[in-house]
DNA sequence: CGAAATAGCACCAATATGGTGCCCTTTCCC
DNA sequence: GGGAAAGGGCACCATATTGGTGCTATTTCG
């Protein structure tokens, strides 16, 4: 299926948010608060943000998390790649079962080869868009209208 | 999680078989035989591609399934559709809770925007490539020469 | 008639996912 | 020092999706 999990909803959810305050350790307190969004599970997301080095946290009162680079050096691809791991449209990229080119299908899977390229496609769109340009996006205020007609 | 299912996989690798023998009435029989597809899954997939009208059924002895249109004109896109429903990257896009701009976060969701345009443009990837295109893929052959670079 | 083949339906098992509970540790500030 | 605020860690549960199987009916060819 492609659609990305909560998690990595939540999680960019949370990088835009804490990309509008540069520099300053926001709580994860503040962001459940400003969106509508189990806080448990954000403080997961962060906390796994945080081990994978996305964000950069601070214990205790007034703490909180931080961007550890800028925003327009975080792509919405890193934060998939740290939140569902390395990316694989079909089973047999994946699999350990793949091994020396044996999917398990066949020596030669019809549709191994092409899929790859559109994985790395599809990667590549991810890995171009930055948390800025999410931040930034011009029709983010009109979004509203253009969703009736997709 | 972008990952295809693995009705799709087996989707594509079956609609890429027949499109070697456009034409013919092939069984789900054959196309089980030449892959280690489970044929009880391969034969519902294909039933399914059969009411979504991208491939006919012929039953009885001699039967099979055939491509309706020529390879060219049926695109990845047009067979994740089939077998995975529209497309959406977030919940937000596809849950019947998104009515008239509000997804449930808030009137602002700060991601809607950007990801829908990165949906979007995934999308249209997956509409560019066509069975032919994956049949006749220049690196079928070589596949496993790149994945161990991938 | 009988074999081959699709159609349809119901069902099960495994896995992923979303979400919660509980408690510990760190840090600030009074 | 103590309490509140905040993150860290773990285990757990409920549900949905997914992958897969069984069985039977129906169609068609020979």
């Amino acid at each position: 299926m492609i659609q990305l999990t909560k998690r990595t909803e939540y999680g960019l959810i949370a990088l835009v948010h804490l990309a509008g305050r540069q520099g300053e350790y926001v709580s994860a307190r503040e962001i459940g608060e400003a969106y509508p969004v189990p806080r448990r599970l954000l403080a997961q997301v962060l906390k796994d943000l945080c081990q994978l080095d996305i964000v950069d946290s601070q214990r205790g009162a007034g703490g909180g998390y931080c961007l550890v680079q800028p925003a327009k050096s975080i792509s919405v691809g890193d934060v998939v790649a740290a939140l569902e791991g390395a990316p694989s449209l079909t089973s047999c990229e994946s699999l350990d079962a793949f091994r020396g080119g044996a999917c398990g299908v066949e020596p030669v899977c019809p549709i191994r080869s092409p899929i790859q390229r559109l994985r790395g496609d599809i990667w590549a769109l991810l890995q171009n868009t930055s948390l800025y340009d999410m931040a930034h996006d011009p029709h983010s205020l009109t979004a509203t209208i253009d969703t009736k007609t997709a």
